[in-house]
DNA sequence: ATAGTTGCAAAAGTTTTGCATTGTA
DNA sequence: TACAATGCAAAACTTTTGCAACTAT
């Protein structure tokens, strides 16, 4: 009785389809992550922190491995990373047009829904460049 | 005839001045990497290239010592710090309100000036937050 | 069978730290 | 002289890499 018995099905075939639509091959430890990831609604993860999920899970995955599958997720489009403190990544499930808040002392990422910013003005980039995407990290603090 | 025997004398007393406005003690590492930083215009460095820019000089003062003065002069205002890249963090001179376009590939940030761009609609900020600073990130990439 | 994946350990790279030494005021 | 600042080397971390072993198709 040290394992779960009947992991959620859904949960599997639903990881699995999505990998699938994006190329990726259902591997064991890829249908893991992706379950853990996106079972739950949208949610901040650094590599480190989903393979202590992972890890707490029971399954074993090595954290090369879970840094491979975050950046083979972001390519995929699956994942969008978030860059915002100088000693480590983190990656969003929430890959739609949205924006964060950012408590720098707790490392904590919270949601800003697209619809409520807009960010106005942005001169054309200087000849040869083209704009991929516009980040707003709104950086705040406890009282 | 190793040594430039007449260095400006107008770049030091400035960054001498500059130091004892910040409170800090204007060393002959800080003067030095203040010369270097503040002489020009507005620019970017990382702590590395700042170590290497400054070693070209003939100075030496050690990466250790370029890490704490970046810091001690982001706190006094002096700098702005810029993360933009997982991997290592920016410092910018112009520590006014202006935002960037970033060159992911080339690691190369580019100002743009603070009156051209506007964010709208920042949302309050969660219950015991106040914001700190709004960064605005325009990732862009060669055509 | 085969091409794609994974794990492990080691490497690489940036940033921080501890402590003896040095320098500023 | 006292206290702040520096240098050096080592430590701490995150992230990447190389290669043998494994696995999905």
């Amino acid at each position: 009785m040290a394992k779960a018995l009947r992991e959620p099905k859904d949960t599997s075939a639903q990881a699995i389809a999505r990998l699938r639509e994006a190329g990726l091959r259902p591997t064991r430890q890829r249908v893991e992550l992706a379950g853990v990831l996106f079972q739950s609604g949208d949610r901040h993860v650094t590599a480190e922190s989903l393979h202590d999920e992972v890890a707490q899970t029971g399954v074993k995955v090595s954290l090369a491995t879970v840094y491979n599958t975050l950046h083979q997720f972001t390519e995929a489009g699956l994942l969008r990373q978030v860059i915002v403190d100088a000693a480590r990544s983190y990656f969003d499930t929430n890959t739609g047009d949205h924006q964060h808040f950012f408590v720098e002392k707790e490392g904590l990422l919270i949601d800003i829904p697209g619809e409520s910013i807009a960010v106005a003005g942005v001169p054309a980039p200087p000849a040869g460049l083209s704009v991929d995407r516009v980040d707003v990290v709104v950086r705040v603090r406890r009282n």
